[in-house]
DNA sequence: CGAGACCTTGATGGTTCTCAAGGTACGTGG
DNA sequence: CCACGTACCTTGAGAACCATCAAGGTCTCG
């Protein structure tokens, strides 16, 4: 994929690759064709910021394609992700008018943005985006949950092998499959990511990187390119129970 | 306050205390008719658990009066506490038949519960309560993402300022006023609930309250009775900018 | 070739955990 | 009324884990 070109993507709702699980996946006929007068696609390159923290937000969104991070940061520079955005997930709050949270693009980003003032009018009227929504911020906060955890009880060893387990869960998803066995995918993240969302600094997350590699939980082909050698061994390092995990 | 009784509580919705912000706020009329039919209270004692993660949960509820726990546990034992229910809040999730979260009355607890199926089924026809739980949800997901920033990056010591603040803050909004200065309070966790919540043991969080006191940001009168001495210095040493923080 | 971004590794120190002992408050039964 | 048990809290000593500071390595791109 040498050009990141925008203009390859859905205009038209019927072949969006999110038409079937985000905030709009509900609407059918009139409801969609409104959303889709209203609508418009936004591009941001990797590593460039969507909104800051405070800023004035006249819009939401679902990510179509890549993504994006939302962190918080202490006047220290302390800074803590507390979400990932990934394709289908939706930006913003109807009902505020100012972003909560820095978003990111970490990889190049595609998202499909509505003005928020005709959104949230039509949400009064169209139950159907405020059902869908209200599962999708259900699900994010019992992530969010699943991630207190993590940040609060968990080891270093454990955070990352959680993390790992949860980017190769998502990647098989695509695949529609259970992961098991042996898995690989390239890191979205730098190590400064993973720890800022880990909760650790990046040399700690360097170092474990590298003891799982020697226990050979994992292996490594280059910095990012990451081969999970048994699944079930890595959710046992990542202390996670193994029966849930369902999918999708 | 001697005897904690059940049926001193609202049988009817309008006398109801939590009517203006639970999950009904919006209902009127024969909706709220057709909630006040479906409705029974619950009580539990202090110390009692609702529900166990797991469980098959075939309610909803609203906190009435008293506060509970929602907390996830690790095979090995390690627990950190997920959410806090204060009245108002609400508990359970439409969709899901089984609980996510050991669930735990931290004090003397009455809720206000509706069967699932009911309730779901009137969630389809009545936009009113999908919209006020979405509110609800949203809100949530931000407290749980403040939270993130806390376990993952706050010291012992701004960890245990921050809780205070909070408390401080919530005690604050029942009687309607932004906190400042002086205030005072009574915990409602002992030192081991704090732990589980801020991620620390109980003995890091006995310390650390210890050392406030030293400092002079805190006094103590017994083991539960706390004086914030200035509630600015408190939000200092929790590490937080003291802009936000809305009434309510 | 050099600059810059990203990553690894080492040495050291600090914060927090673990293990252990003792203290305080409260209720119960002798 | 007092002894005892129990739940909750405090404090100390030592160890473990992770952060910090520092140096050097790899890769890419101009």
């Amino acid at each position: 994929m040498p050009t990141p070109d925008t203009h390859s993507f859905a205009h038209d709702c019927d072949e969006c690759p999110i038409r079937h699980r985000a905030v709009c996946s509900r609407c059918e006929g009139k409801e969609l064709d409104r959303l889709e007068e209203m609508k418009y696609y936004r591009s941001f390159q990797a590593g460039q910021t969507v909104i800051w923290s405070g800023d004035r937000m006249d819009f939401v969104a679902s990510v179509v394609k890549g993504i994006a991070t939302l962190s918080q940061t202490m006047e220290d520079g302390r800074r803590q992700m507390v979400g990932l955005l990934l394709p289908s997930d939706f930006l913003g709050r109807p009902g505020r008018d100012n972003a909560a949270y820095d978003v990111t693009a970490t990889t190049d980003l595609v998202m499909c943005c509505f003005r928020k003032k005709p959104f949230e009018e039509m949400m009064l009227h169209t139950p159907h985006i405020g059902q869908r929504l209200l599962e999708m911020t259900l699900d994010e906060l019992d992530s969010a949950r699943e991630w207190m955890l993590l940040l609060g009880r968990k080891t270093a060893r454990e955070k990352i092998a959680s993390l790992l387990s949860i980017i190769a869960r998502r990647d098989a998803s695509l695949m529609l499959k259970r992961p098991s066995g042996r898995i690989s995918f390239d890191l979205p993240l730098t190590r400064e990511e993973m720890a800022d969302y880990l909760g650790l600094t990046l040399e700690t997350v360097s170092r474990q990187m590298t003891a799982l590699r020697k226990d050979g939980i994992i292996s490594l082909e280059g910095k990012r390119h990451v081969v999970i050698e048994d699944f079930d061994v890595l959710l046992e390092v990542a202390g996670d129970d193994n029966d849930g995990g369902m999918l999708s």
